[in-house]
DNA sequence: AGCAGACCACCCATAGCCTG
DNA sequence: CAGGCTATGGGTGGTCTGCT
Protein backbone atom coordinates (compact mmCIF):
# COMPACT_ATOMS: atom_id res chain seq x y z
CA UNK A 1 0.00 0.00 0.00
CA UNK A 2 2.42 2.56 1.05
CA UNK A 3 5.77 2.27 -0.63
CA UNK A 4 6.44 0.20 2.38
CA UNK A 5 3.39 -1.40 3.77
CA UNK A 6 5.52 -3.71 5.76
CA UNK A 7 9.23 -3.75 5.34
CA UNK A 8 10.01 -5.46 2.06
CA UNK A 9 12.24 -8.38 2.65
CA UNK A 10 15.28 -7.55 0.61
CA UNK A 11 17.35 -10.02 2.55
CA UNK A 12 16.23 -12.76 0.27
CA UNK A 13 16.77 -10.72 -2.84
CA UNK A 14 17.76 -13.29 -5.42
CA UNK A 15 20.39 -11.46 -7.37
CA UNK A 16 22.77 -11.15 -4.49
CA UNK A 17 22.41 -14.54 -2.97
CA UNK A 18 22.85 -16.57 -6.09
CA UNK A 19 25.43 -19.25 -6.40
CA UNK A 20 27.43 -16.87 -8.54
CA UNK A 21 28.85 -15.29 -5.44
CA UNK A 22 30.94 -18.04 -4.07
CA UNK A 23 32.09 -16.82 -0.70
CA UNK A 24 35.21 -19.02 -0.78
CA UNK A 25 35.92 -18.27 2.85
CA UNK A 26 39.19 -20.08 2.91
CA UNK A 27 41.23 -17.63 0.95
CA UNK A 28 41.36 -14.82 -1.54
CA UNK A 29 38.23 -14.80 -3.57
CA UNK A 30 39.98 -14.34 -6.81
CA UNK A 31 42.85 -16.61 -6.04
CA UNK A 32 43.51 -20.26 -5.70
CA UNK A 33 45.99 -21.66 -3.26
CA UNK A 34 47.07 -24.28 -5.68
CA UNK A 35 50.07 -22.71 -7.27
CA UNK A 36 51.25 -25.51 -9.44
CA UNK A 37 54.40 -24.62 -11.28
CA UNK A 38 54.21 -20.96 -10.38
CA UNK A 39 53.62 -18.22 -12.88
CA UNK A 40 56.43 -16.74 -14.82
CA UNK A 41 56.70 -13.10 -13.89
CA UNK A 42 56.44 -11.63 -17.34
CA UNK A 43 52.95 -12.98 -17.68
CA UNK A 44 51.76 -10.63 -15.01
CA UNK A 45 51.49 -6.93 -14.95
CA UNK A 46 52.02 -4.80 -11.91
CA UNK A 47 49.35 -3.58 -9.58
CA UNK A 48 49.28 -0.08 -10.94
CA UNK A 49 48.94 1.06 -14.53
CA UNK A 50 52.20 1.41 -16.39
CA UNK A 51 51.65 5.13 -16.67
CA UNK A 52 52.24 5.53 -12.98
CA UNK A 53 55.66 4.07 -12.19
CA UNK A 54 55.70 5.44 -8.66
CA UNK A 55 53.04 3.04 -7.51
CA UNK A 56 54.52 -0.09 -8.97
CA UNK A 57 55.02 -2.92 -6.58
CA UNK A 58 53.22 -3.27 -3.29
CA UNK A 59 49.75 -1.88 -2.84
CA UNK A 60 49.21 1.09 -0.61
CA UNK A 61 48.35 0.31 2.95
CA UNK A 62 45.39 2.43 3.68
CA UNK A 63 44.42 1.47 7.13
CA UNK A 64 45.58 -0.68 9.98
CA UNK A 65 43.16 -1.41 12.70
CA UNK A 66 44.22 -2.98 15.91
CA UNK A 67 42.05 -5.59 17.39
CA UNK A 68 41.51 -4.49 20.92
CA UNK A 69 40.92 -7.93 22.21
CA UNK A 70 43.87 -9.70 23.74
CA UNK A 71 45.30 -12.70 21.95
CA UNK A 72 44.28 -11.60 18.51
CA UNK A 73 46.86 -10.38 16.07
CA UNK A 74 46.44 -7.14 14.27
CA UNK A 75 44.35 -7.16 11.14
CA UNK A 76 45.48 -4.92 8.37
CA UNK A 77 43.82 -3.75 5.22
CA UNK A 78 45.67 -3.16 1.98
CA UNK A 79 44.03 -1.45 -0.88
CA UNK A 80 45.07 -1.80 -4.47
CA UNK A 81 43.58 -1.26 -7.90
CA UNK A 82 43.12 -3.91 -10.52
CA UNK A 83 43.79 -2.76 -14.08
CA UNK A 84 43.30 -4.66 -17.26
CA UNK A 85 46.59 -6.17 -18.43
CA UNK A 86 45.68 -5.48 -22.04
CA UNK A 87 43.87 -2.17 -22.24
CA UNK A 88 44.91 -0.82 -18.79
CA UNK A 89 41.37 0.11 -17.92
CA UNK A 90 40.64 0.42 -14.21
CA UNK A 91 38.56 -2.65 -13.29
CA UNK A 92 38.08 -2.67 -9.56
CA UNK A 93 39.34 -1.62 -6.20
CA UNK A 94 40.64 -4.58 -4.21
CA UNK A 95 40.59 -4.62 -0.42
CA UNK A 96 42.99 -7.15 1.04
CA UNK A 97 42.42 -8.14 4.64
CA UNK A 98 44.60 -10.28 6.81
CA UNK A 99 47.27 -10.29 9.43
CA UNK A 100 50.52 -8.42 8.77
CA UNK A 101 52.29 -11.67 7.93
CA UNK A 102 49.56 -12.76 5.58
CA UNK A 103 49.76 -9.51 3.67
CA UNK A 104 53.54 -9.24 3.66
CA UNK A 105 54.08 -11.75 0.91
CA UNK A 106 55.13 -11.22 -2.67
CA UNK A 107 52.46 -11.76 -5.21
CA UNK A 108 51.42 -10.70 -8.64
CA UNK A 109 48.13 -9.54 -9.95
CA UNK A 110 46.82 -10.38 -13.34
CA UNK A 111 43.48 -9.12 -14.54
CA UNK A 112 41.76 -8.59 -17.82
CA UNK A 113 38.54 -6.67 -18.24
CA UNK A 114 35.45 -8.28 -19.72
CA UNK A 115 36.01 -6.42 -22.99
CA UNK A 116 39.48 -7.83 -23.50
CA UNK A 117 38.48 -11.24 -22.14
CA UNK A 118 34.74 -11.54 -22.70
CA UNK A 119 32.85 -14.39 -21.18
CA UNK A 120 33.38 -17.54 -23.17
CA UNK A 121 36.43 -16.12 -24.90
CA UNK A 122 38.66 -16.23 -21.90
CA UNK A 123 41.08 -18.78 -23.29
CA UNK A 124 41.69 -17.34 -26.70
CA UNK A 125 45.21 -16.12 -26.10
CA UNK A 126 48.27 -18.29 -26.14
CA UNK A 127 49.06 -17.63 -22.49
CA UNK A 128 46.11 -19.49 -21.16
CA UNK A 129 47.72 -22.87 -21.07
CA UNK A 130 50.54 -21.65 -18.87
CA UNK A 131 48.45 -19.62 -16.55
CA UNK A 132 47.41 -20.99 -13.23
CA UNK A 133 43.70 -21.50 -12.97
CA UNK A 134 43.04 -18.74 -10.49
CA UNK A 135 43.85 -15.88 -12.80
CA UNK A 136 41.26 -17.25 -15.20
CA UNK A 137 38.51 -17.13 -12.62
CA UNK A 138 35.99 -14.32 -12.87
CA UNK A 139 36.48 -11.13 -10.93
CA UNK A 140 33.11 -10.55 -9.32
CA UNK A 141 32.27 -7.28 -7.64
CA UNK A 142 31.26 -7.96 -4.05
CA UNK A 143 28.86 -5.05 -4.12
CA UNK A 144 26.87 -5.55 -7.33
CA UNK A 145 27.82 -9.20 -7.96
CA UNK A 146 28.59 -8.53 -11.60
CA UNK A 147 31.50 -10.10 -13.37
CA UNK A 148 33.99 -7.35 -14.11
CA UNK A 149 36.61 -9.42 -15.86
CA UNK A 150 38.97 -12.23 -15.06
CA UNK A 151 42.05 -12.50 -12.96
CA UNK A 152 43.45 -12.89 -9.51
CA UNK A 153 46.50 -13.18 -7.32
CA UNK A 154 49.48 -15.42 -7.48
CA UNK A 155 52.23 -15.78 -4.92
CA UNK A 156 55.63 -15.20 -6.47
CA UNK A 157 56.98 -18.03 -4.40
CA UNK A 158 54.97 -21.11 -5.24
CA UNK A 159 55.34 -22.42 -1.68
CA UNK A 160 53.62 -19.39 -0.24
CA UNK A 161 49.96 -19.66 0.48
CA UNK A 162 47.99 -16.47 0.09
CA UNK A 163 45.87 -16.38 3.21
CA UNK A 164 44.45 -12.87 3.11
CA UNK A 165 40.91 -12.28 1.93
CA UNK A 166 40.09 -10.05 -0.99
CA UNK A 167 37.07 -7.88 -1.42
CA UNK A 168 36.35 -6.63 -4.92
CA UNK A 169 34.60 -3.32 -5.49
CA UNK A 170 34.15 -2.48 -9.15
CA UNK A 171 34.75 0.94 -10.63
CA UNK A 172 31.07 1.78 -10.81
CA UNK A 173 30.27 0.65 -7.28
CA UNK A 174 33.23 2.41 -5.72
CA UNK A 175 31.81 5.65 -7.14
CA UNK A 176 28.24 4.93 -6.22
CA UNK A 177 28.29 3.34 -2.77
CA UNK A 178 29.93 3.59 0.60
CA UNK A 179 29.85 1.26 3.50
CA UNK A 180 28.02 2.23 6.69
CA UNK A 181 29.69 0.46 9.56
CA UNK A 182 26.73 1.07 11.79
CA UNK A 183 24.06 -0.35 9.52
CA UNK A 184 24.86 -3.93 10.35
CA UNK A 185 25.86 -6.63 8.03
CA UNK A 186 29.23 -7.69 6.81
CA UNK A 187 30.75 -9.66 4.03
CA UNK A 188 32.48 -12.98 3.78
CA UNK A 189 35.63 -11.01 2.98
CA UNK A 190 35.68 -9.37 6.36
CA UNK A 191 34.33 -5.93 5.52
CA UNK A 192 31.96 -4.62 8.14
CA UNK A 193 28.80 -2.74 7.35
CA UNK A 194 26.15 -2.35 4.73
CA UNK A 195 26.71 -0.79 1.32
CA UNK A 196 24.56 2.29 0.86
CA UNK A 197 24.40 5.02 -1.75
CA UNK A 198 27.06 7.62 -1.06
CA UNK A 199 24.62 10.53 -1.04
CA UNK A 200 23.57 9.74 2.51
CA UNK A 201 27.09 10.08 3.93
CA UNK A 202 28.55 13.30 5.24
CA UNK A 203 32.20 14.12 4.63
CA UNK A 204 34.40 11.20 5.54
CA UNK A 205 32.12 9.69 8.12
CA UNK A 206 31.88 5.95 8.03
CA UNK A 207 28.33 5.91 9.27
CA UNK A 208 25.45 7.10 7.16
CA UNK A 209 22.88 9.76 7.97
CA UNK A 210 20.06 7.30 8.65
CA UNK A 211 18.98 6.72 12.22
CA UNK A 212 20.84 3.96 14.00
CA UNK A 213 18.71 4.10 17.10
CA UNK A 214 18.16 0.79 18.78
CA UNK A 215 14.52 0.58 19.65
CA UNK A 216 14.22 -2.86 21.13
CA UNK A 217 13.10 -2.80 24.72
CA UNK A 218 12.58 0.94 24.90
CA UNK A 219 9.61 2.50 26.61
CA UNK A 220 7.02 3.25 23.96
CA UNK A 221 3.61 4.78 23.69
CA UNK A 222 0.89 4.26 21.13
CA UNK A 223 -2.03 6.56 20.41
CA UNK A 224 -4.92 6.25 17.97
CA UNK A 225 -6.47 9.30 16.31
CA UNK A 226 -9.34 9.97 13.97
CA UNK A 227 -7.51 11.83 11.22
CA UNK A 228 -10.54 13.70 9.91
CA UNK A 229 -12.13 14.81 13.15
CA UNK A 230 -9.46 14.90 15.84
CA UNK A 231 -6.42 16.28 14.03
CA UNK A 232 -7.57 19.38 12.09
CA UNK A 233 -6.67 22.52 13.95
CA UNK A 234 -4.25 20.86 16.31
CA UNK A 235 -1.31 23.14 16.88
CA UNK A 236 1.22 20.32 16.77
CA UNK A 237 -0.20 18.70 13.62
CA UNK A 238 2.50 20.15 11.33
CA UNK A 239 5.18 18.69 13.57
CA UNK A 240 3.48 15.31 13.51
CA UNK A 241 3.22 15.37 9.72
CA UNK A 242 6.88 16.36 9.60
CA UNK A 243 7.83 13.43 11.82
CA UNK A 244 5.87 11.00 9.66
CA UNK A 245 7.43 12.42 6.51
CA UNK A 246 10.89 12.11 7.96
CA UNK A 247 10.34 8.55 9.10
CA UNK A 248 8.99 7.57 5.71
CA UNK A 249 11.79 9.40 3.94
CA UNK A 250 14.49 7.54 5.86
CA UNK A 251 12.67 4.28 5.43
CA UNK A 252 12.50 4.63 1.66
CA UNK A 253 16.20 5.45 1.48
CA UNK A 254 17.12 2.62 3.81
CA UNK A 255 15.21 0.15 1.69
CA UNK A 256 16.04 1.45 -1.74
CA UNK A 257 19.43 3.14 -1.52
CA UNK A 258 21.26 -0.18 -1.58
CA UNK A 259 22.93 -2.14 -4.37
CA UNK A 260 20.36 -4.93 -4.22
CA UNK A 261 17.78 -2.45 -5.49
CA UNK A 262 19.75 0.17 -7.41
CA UNK A 263 21.65 -2.40 -9.47
CA UNK A 264 18.74 -4.63 -10.34
CA UNK A 265 15.51 -2.64 -10.24
CA UNK A 266 13.90 0.09 -12.28
CA UNK A 267 15.25 2.78 -9.98
CA UNK A 268 18.98 3.13 -10.53
CA UNK A 269 20.26 6.13 -8.60
CA UNK A 270 19.68 8.17 -5.49
CA UNK A 271 18.48 11.04 -7.70
CA UNK A 272 15.85 8.75 -9.18
CA UNK A 273 14.64 7.66 -5.75
CA UNK A 274 14.31 11.30 -4.85
CA UNK A 275 12.56 12.41 -8.02
CA UNK A 276 10.25 9.43 -8.44
CA UNK A 277 9.38 8.65 -4.85
CA UNK A 278 10.60 11.01 -2.15
CA UNK A 279 9.39 14.15 -3.90
CA UNK A 280 5.84 12.77 -3.90
CA UNK A 281 5.77 12.86 -0.08
CA UNK A 282 4.42 10.06 2.01
CA UNK A 283 1.26 8.41 0.71
CA UNK A 284 -1.92 9.67 2.28
CA UNK A 285 -0.37 12.95 3.37
CA UNK A 286 -3.09 14.97 1.68
CA UNK A 287 -5.71 13.27 3.85
CA UNK A 288 -4.26 14.98 6.92
CA UNK A 289 -5.10 18.46 5.72
CA UNK A 290 -7.44 18.50 2.75
CA UNK A 291 -10.09 15.97 3.52
CA UNK A 292 -13.53 16.51 4.98
CA UNK A 293 -15.07 13.73 7.07
CA UNK A 294 -17.14 11.23 5.11
CA UNK A 295 -20.26 9.75 6.73
CA UNK A 296 -20.00 6.04 7.42
CA UNK A 297 -16.20 6.06 7.25
CA UNK A 298 -13.50 6.42 9.87
CA UNK A 299 -9.92 7.25 8.99
CA UNK A 300 -7.73 6.25 11.89
CA UNK A 301 -4.07 6.84 12.63
CA UNK A 302 -1.93 4.86 15.06
CA UNK A 303 1.36 6.47 16.07
CA UNK A 304 4.00 4.64 18.08
CA UNK A 305 6.67 6.70 19.81
CA UNK A 306 9.81 5.44 21.51
CA UNK A 307 11.20 7.37 24.45
CA UNK A 308 14.65 8.80 23.90
CA UNK A 309 17.26 7.12 25.97
CA UNK A 310 20.86 8.15 26.53
CA UNK A 311 23.28 5.60 25.28
CA UNK A 312 24.89 5.15 28.65
CA UNK A 313 21.64 5.01 30.53
CA UNK A 314 21.60 1.47 31.83
CA UNK A 315 18.72 1.95 34.23
CA UNK A 316 15.62 -0.15 34.04
CA UNK A 317 13.08 1.27 31.61
CA UNK A 318 9.74 2.20 33.12
CA UNK A 319 7.94 -0.75 31.58
CA UNK A 320 10.29 -3.18 33.30
CA UNK A 321 9.53 -1.69 36.68
CA UNK A 322 6.12 -3.26 36.88
CA UNK A 323 5.41 -6.95 36.62
CA UNK A 324 3.65 -8.26 33.50
CA UNK A 325 0.73 -9.61 35.52
CA UNK A 326 0.18 -6.17 37.04
CA UNK A 327 -0.21 -4.40 33.71
CA UNK A 328 -3.77 -3.32 33.06
CA UNK A 329 -5.10 -3.86 29.55
CA UNK A 330 -6.46 -0.33 29.63
CA UNK A 331 -3.12 1.24 30.35
CA UNK A 332 -0.84 -1.01 28.28
CA UNK A 333 -0.78 -2.08 24.63
CA UNK A 334 2.25 -4.33 24.80
CA UNK A 335 4.89 -5.25 27.33
CA UNK A 336 6.82 -2.01 26.73
CA UNK A 337 4.08 0.10 25.16
CA UNK A 338 1.59 2.29 26.96
CA UNK A 339 -1.63 3.57 25.54
CA UNK A 340 -1.36 7.32 25.13
CA UNK A 341 -3.40 10.39 24.28
CA UNK A 342 -0.57 12.78 23.49
CA UNK A 343 -0.30 13.77 19.84
CA UNK A 344 3.32 14.86 19.82
CA UNK A 345 5.05 13.55 22.93
CA UNK A 346 8.20 15.29 24.10
CA UNK A 347 11.57 13.60 24.09
CA UNK A 348 10.33 10.85 21.81
CA UNK A 349 11.10 9.31 18.48
CA UNK A 350 8.35 8.38 16.05
CA UNK A 351 8.88 4.77 15.06
CA UNK A 352 5.60 3.38 13.80
CA UNK A 353 2.80 4.81 11.66
CA UNK A 354 -0.30 2.88 10.69
CA UNK A 355 -3.39 4.18 8.97
CA UNK A 356 -6.70 2.34 8.83
CA UNK A 357 -9.94 3.16 7.12
CA UNK A 358 -13.09 1.60 8.47
CA UNK A 359 -16.10 1.42 6.19
CA UNK A 360 -18.96 0.83 8.59
CA UNK A 361 -21.61 -0.44 6.15
CA UNK A 362 -19.20 -2.56 4.09
CA UNK A 363 -17.65 -4.02 7.21
CA UNK A 364 -14.19 -3.55 5.74
CA UNK A 365 -11.00 -2.31 7.29
CA UNK A 366 -8.18 -1.06 5.07
CA UNK A 367 -4.85 -0.94 6.78
CA UNK A 368 -1.43 0.34 5.84
CA UNK A 369 1.74 1.86 7.15
CA UNK A 370 4.37 4.25 5.95
CA UNK A 371 7.03 1.99 7.31
CA UNK A 372 7.73 -0.76 9.68
CA UNK A 373 10.08 -1.54 12.47
CA UNK A 374 12.98 -2.73 10.43
CA UNK A 375 13.98 -5.61 12.54
CA UNK A 376 10.91 -6.67 14.45
CA UNK A 377 8.54 -9.25 13.18
CA UNK A 378 5.83 -8.12 10.84
CA UNK A 379 3.28 -9.79 13.05
CA UNK A 380 4.24 -8.34 16.40
CA UNK A 381 4.07 -4.62 15.82
CA UNK A 382 1.38 -4.58 13.18
CA UNK A 383 -0.72 -6.61 15.60
CA UNK A 384 -0.47 -3.92 18.28
CA UNK A 385 -1.71 -1.18 15.98
CA UNK A 386 -4.38 -3.44 14.52
CA UNK A 387 -5.55 -4.33 18.00
CA UNK A 388 -5.77 -0.69 19.01
CA UNK A 389 -7.76 0.11 15.89
CA UNK A 390 -10.13 -2.74 16.62
CA UNK A 391 -10.45 -1.74 20.25
CA UNK A 392 -11.51 1.73 19.25
CA UNK A 393 -13.85 0.48 16.53
CA UNK A 394 -15.53 -2.05 18.80
CA UNK A 395 -16.02 0.57 21.51
CA UNK A 396 -17.66 2.92 19.04
CA UNK A 397 -19.92 0.12 17.83
CA UNK A 398 -20.90 -0.68 21.40
CA UNK A 399 -21.81 2.94 22.11
CA UNK A 400 -23.66 3.33 18.85
CA UNK A 401 -25.65 0.15 19.27
CA UNK A 402 -26.61 1.12 22.81
CA UNK A 403 -28.11 4.39 21.65
CA UNK A 404 -29.39 3.23 18.22
CA UNK A 405 -30.68 -0.33 18.67
CA UNK A 406 -32.79 0.10 15.54
CA UNK A 407 -29.67 0.55 13.38
CA UNK A 408 -27.09 -1.92 14.64
CA UNK A 409 -23.47 -1.69 13.44
CA UNK A 410 -21.31 -4.76 13.04
CA UNK A 411 -17.56 -5.10 13.38
CA UNK A 412 -15.39 -5.17 10.25
CA UNK A 413 -14.78 -8.64 8.91
CA UNK A 414 -12.65 -8.06 5.80
CA UNK A 415 -9.15 -6.71 6.36
CA UNK A 416 -7.56 -5.47 3.17
CA UNK A 417 -4.46 -3.76 1.94
CA UNK A 418 -3.92 -1.66 -1.16
CA UNK A 419 -0.29 -1.68 -2.17
CA UNK A 420 1.47 0.36 -4.79
CA UNK A 421 5.02 0.32 -3.53
CA UNK A 422 7.91 0.47 -5.93
CA UNK A 423 9.57 -1.17 -7.72
CA UNK A 424 7.11 -3.84 -8.77
CA UNK A 425 9.29 -6.85 -8.15
CA UNK A 426 9.93 -5.72 -4.57
CA UNK A 427 6.21 -5.13 -4.14
CA UNK A 428 5.51 -8.69 -5.23
CA UNK A 429 8.02 -9.93 -2.72
CA UNK A 430 6.22 -7.98 0.00
CA UNK A 431 2.83 -9.22 -1.11
CA UNK A 432 4.12 -12.75 -1.07
CA UNK A 433 5.31 -12.30 2.51
CA UNK A 434 1.94 -10.90 3.57
CA UNK A 435 0.15 -13.82 1.98
CA UNK A 436 2.44 -16.45 3.40
CA UNK A 437 2.88 -15.10 6.89
CA UNK A 438 -0.30 -13.19 7.58
CA UNK A 439 -2.82 -15.12 5.51
CA UNK A 440 -3.80 -12.41 3.04
CA UNK A 441 -4.91 -13.50 -0.43
CA UNK A 442 -5.28 -11.73 -3.77
CA UNK A 443 -8.67 -10.06 -4.03
CA UNK A 444 -9.79 -12.28 -6.92
CA UNK A 445 -9.04 -15.41 -4.95
CA UNK A 446 -10.82 -13.91 -1.94
CA UNK A 447 -13.98 -13.30 -3.94
CA UNK A 448 -13.95 -16.89 -5.14
CA UNK A 449 -13.46 -18.16 -1.62
CA UNK A 450 -16.24 -15.98 -0.20
CA UNK A 451 -18.86 -15.84 -2.97
CA UNK A 452 -21.19 -13.44 -1.13
CA UNK A 453 -18.59 -10.67 -1.03
CA UNK A 454 -18.74 -7.94 -3.67
CA UNK A 455 -15.73 -6.74 -5.66
CA UNK A 456 -16.74 -3.10 -5.10
CA UNK A 457 -15.71 -3.39 -1.48
CA UNK A 458 -12.06 -3.38 -2.47
CA UNK A 459 -11.37 -0.77 -5.14
CA UNK A 460 -9.55 2.51 -5.33
CA UNK A 461 -12.92 4.20 -4.83
CA UNK A 462 -13.84 2.15 -1.78
CA UNK A 463 -11.62 4.12 0.56
CA UNK A 464 -10.05 7.57 0.75
CA UNK A 465 -6.76 5.96 1.58
CA UNK A 466 -6.93 3.51 -1.32
CA UNK A 467 -7.63 6.41 -3.66
CA UNK A 468 -4.70 8.39 -2.28
CA UNK A 469 -2.44 5.40 -2.84
CA UNK A 470 -3.82 4.64 -6.28
CA UNK A 471 -3.32 8.25 -7.37
CA UNK A 472 0.41 7.95 -6.91
CA UNK A 473 2.57 7.38 -9.92
CA UNK A 474 4.13 3.97 -9.99
CA UNK A 475 7.70 3.90 -11.30
CA UNK A 476 7.01 0.88 -13.42
CA UNK A 477 3.40 1.68 -14.34
CA UNK A 478 1.82 -1.19 -12.49
CA UNK A 479 -1.69 -1.09 -11.10
CA UNK A 480 -2.28 -1.12 -7.39
CA UNK A 481 -2.21 -4.57 -5.81
CA UNK A 482 -5.10 -5.50 -3.53
CA UNK A 483 -5.03 -8.30 -1.01
CA UNK A 484 -7.68 -9.30 1.52
CA UNK A 485 -7.88 -11.37 4.67
CA UNK A 486 -10.94 -12.60 6.51
CA UNK A 487 -10.71 -11.58 10.16
CA UNK A 488 -13.91 -13.19 11.35
CA UNK A 489 -16.25 -11.75 13.90
CA UNK A 490 -14.53 -9.74 16.60
CA UNK A 491 -15.91 -8.94 19.97
CA UNK A 492 -14.61 -6.45 22.49
CA UNK A 493 -14.55 -9.13 25.15
CA UNK A 494 -12.60 -11.55 22.99
CA UNK A 495 -10.09 -8.88 22.08
CA UNK A 496 -9.54 -7.88 25.70
CA UNK A 497 -9.23 -11.45 26.84
CA UNK A 498 -6.57 -12.18 24.24
CA UNK A 499 -4.71 -9.04 25.13
CA UNK A 500 -4.76 -9.78 28.86
CA UNK A 501 -3.19 -13.17 28.22
CA UNK A 502 -0.47 -11.64 26.08
CA UNK A 503 0.31 -8.87 28.56
CA UNK A 504 0.59 -11.26 31.46
CA UNK A 505 3.28 -13.27 29.74
CA UNK A 506 6.79 -12.22 30.64
CA UNK A 507 8.69 -10.83 27.69
CA UNK A 508 12.18 -11.99 26.81
CA UNK A 509 13.47 -8.42 26.80
CA UNK A 510 12.79 -8.33 30.49
CA UNK A 511 15.57 -10.75 31.31
CA UNK A 512 18.37 -8.27 30.78
CA UNK A 513 17.10 -5.95 33.50
CA UNK A 514 17.07 -8.64 36.17
C1' DA B 1 8.28 -37.19 -2.23
C1' DG B 2 7.98 -35.17 2.20
C1' DC B 3 9.89 -33.95 6.49
C1' DA B 4 13.12 -32.73 10.22
C1' DG B 5 17.38 -31.51 11.82
C1' DA B 6 21.93 -29.54 10.64
C1' DC B 7 24.24 -26.06 8.74
C1' DC B 8 25.20 -21.55 6.98
C1' DA B 9 24.89 -16.74 5.56
C1' DC B 10 23.18 -12.62 6.83
C1' DC B 11 22.27 -9.09 9.75
C1' DC B 12 21.12 -7.12 14.29
C1' DA B 13 22.63 -5.54 18.73
C1' DT B 14 25.94 -4.27 21.89
C1' DA B 15 30.41 -3.62 24.34
C1' DG B 16 34.23 -1.01 24.52
C1' DC B 17 37.83 2.02 22.69
C1' DC B 18 38.73 6.42 20.89
C1' DT B 19 38.35 11.46 19.91
C1' DG B 20 36.87 16.08 20.31
C1' DC C 1 30.78 13.03 28.39
C1' DA C 2 28.63 12.30 23.94
C1' DG C 3 29.07 10.31 19.98
C1' DG C 4 32.03 7.99 16.14
C1' DC C 5 33.80 3.72 15.13
C1' DT C 6 34.94 -1.30 15.16
C1' DA C 7 34.70 -6.11 16.51
C1' DT C 8 32.07 -9.78 17.82
C1' DG C 9 28.30 -12.77 19.63
C1' DG C 10 23.89 -14.33 18.76
C1' DG C 11 19.35 -14.79 16.48
C1' DT C 12 16.85 -15.89 12.31
C1' DG C 13 15.49 -17.52 8.08
C1' DG C 14 16.84 -20.15 4.15
C1' DT C 15 18.95 -24.14 2.18
C1' DC C 16 20.94 -28.61 2.21
C1' DT C 17 20.93 -33.38 3.30
C1' DG C 18 19.77 -37.64 5.02
C1' DC C 19 16.11 -40.30 6.71
C1' DT C 20 11.43 -42.22 6.59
Amino acid sequence: MFPDFFAPDTSTFPSLTSAASDPSPSGPSTSSHVDAGGPSDQLFVSLAPPSDPSSLGKPRRTQVSNSRKKGKGTRAVDECDAFCAQCHKFIAKLLLRGSQEELDVSYDLYHRCSTCAPLGHGSSTRKRANEPDDTASPTICDVCNRIQGFGGFNAKDSRTILAFSVEVVCASCSNKYRRCTNCGGGSARGGIGKWRCKEIFEDDRKTCRLSHERLGGRDMELAVWDILTELPGRQDLPQVIGAIESLWHDHVIARMGVPEVLEYQSVRTYEEIKAKILDLHFPGRSLFTNQAPVPGRRLLLALTWAKMRARRDKSKPLWAQSRPQDKSIHEWVAYNTRRSNVLYPANSLLCGVWIAEWNIADRTLLMGTVCMFDYLDVEDRSAYSFEEFMQRILCEIKEHNASHPEDPWHPPEHLWAAIKSNPYSLRMRLVETLERRLGFMPVQEYLTRYPGVKRELFTADSALLAKAINDRVSVDNKDMTIIVKYVGVSTLEGLERKKAVRLAKPHKAEAKYD
